[in-house]
DNA sequence: TTTAAAATATGATATTTGTCAGCTTTTCAA
DNA sequence: TTGAAAAGCTGACAAATATCATATTTTAAA
């Protein structure tokens, strides 16, 4: 069994603050998993009891709306954790996260994390900075999502998902999207987005064959998604 | 000076799991304050350096969208804190928050909360269990300007505005704004917020004179909230 | 390999929402 | 008290976006 303190998850997530100690026990109750291309990792509803480590793949965190459509709400990356909030708050997830690719993941079961949390301040004043962040992001996905047009949001999102995602050789950005994924993160019907990616083709912006999506031309791209 | 521990905002905020001393020691540091209706208590950008008790008042919370639209984020009551999460990713505000009525408030400076923050792992995982709920309704609030209509969102919040702040004797809900305040909540322009409320009013969904606004069927409006 | 299903693409059209203009009502300070 | 400014309201129209229909391409299972 792999040990957490040779983790990539240390590395980037609250977990760094963990003592030796600490991160023993953490190694002794894990369990490893590995997720399949479109399984879930959790859905809605249900009682996570305890944390995800994502050590490699992707996945989306999307949520259902009223109306019946998927909003992606986030992609999360290897290297970061996922189910701190429903554990903090002690309640059902109100997300589901779906594996884009697949995966590898740890899961440490609750008791364990809230125990950590509780003796170690670094470790819980991370977490929370960790958490104000997200909700600052969340802030600001609220604001977009309110206030500007498909058309910014899309131009928005591609800039987004090459600096999260990074680049191959070829400027193809690092990430394997549907259309209709890229239509639930902009909050758009399928329709919408294909035709959107297809005037920002036309216009020489972007360039793309099926799913792999290059920007040719970021400043350009930036205007549309800051309103100019 | 009025002592913490009797104070509204202990009753209702984290603040109730400080022990005694550490209360008197926030009595002591503390500074009262009136903001006057249309008033900042504070500003996107600024340096908020401690946390606000709000212990009368309602104030909103905004952010300035790139197209130069305003789009109100949360209202916060009497009983409530404001200000913890710029505090603690120590960073400036990203939000802004203006007096919606006079309001009384207390400061409390960053260096006291930080250091109970540290100690009192009690009060510590209260904060992260309020940031938790306050992610999740995030997230809602994401699908909802994402995936609802500006119909379905004005119903909402016209649900949502009756259940924070009650109704008078008349039915009529307990806070006053403009219709250029519920249209930045709904994320619309004023004359779309407008004209819905209009259409509700000749449905007698809905009553209001001026800002005087009564739900006379909740159920109908949860109907239209709901999309159905 | 073949073939059915899923994903992508595009046109036509309907619906929603925003914008601009002009008017009325309310508010508030001199 | 009054008059200017702000807020509220409504109509006409434009722009953005969704929906429906259908064709094409890609994917993946048999």
């Amino acid at each position: 069994m792999n040990k957490c303190s040779q983790c990539i998850v240390r590395q980037f997530s609250s977990l760094k603050h963990l003592t030796k100690e600490e991160l023993l026990r953490v190694s002794a109750c894990k369990t490893s998993k590995i997720i399949k291309k479109g399984e879930f990792l959790f859905e809605e509803g249900e009682h996570i009891n305890g944390v995800f480590c994502i050590k490699d793949g992707v996945c989306k965190v999307s949520k259902m709306s009223e109306n019946g459509k998927n909003q992606i709400i986030n992609l999360i990356n290897h290297g970061n954790i996922i189910g701190e909030r429903s554990l903090i708050s002690n309640e059902v997830s109100n997300l589901s996260a779906i594996a884009l690719n697949d995966m590898t993941v740890c899961f440490i079961p609750k008791d364990e994390i809230m125990r950590d949390l509780q003796m170690n301040a670094a470790f819980s004043l991370d977490v929370l900075k960790t958490m104000a962040t997200s909700l600052k992001s969340a802030d600001n996905l609220i604001v977009d999502m309110a206030q500007k047009s498909v058309k910014q949001r899309l131009a928005e999102s591609l800039l987004n998902l090459k600096e999260k995602f990074g680049t191959s050789s070829q400027g193809v950005i690092d990430i394997h999207l549907s259309r209709e994924d890229i239509a639930n993160i902009i909050g758009t019907a399928t329709e919408s987005a294909i035709r959107l990616l297809s005037e920002l083709k036309k216009k020489g912006i972007i360039e793309f064959k099926g799913k792999d999506i290059a920007i040719l031309n970021d400043q350009e791209l930036e205007k549309i998604a800051h309103g100019f």
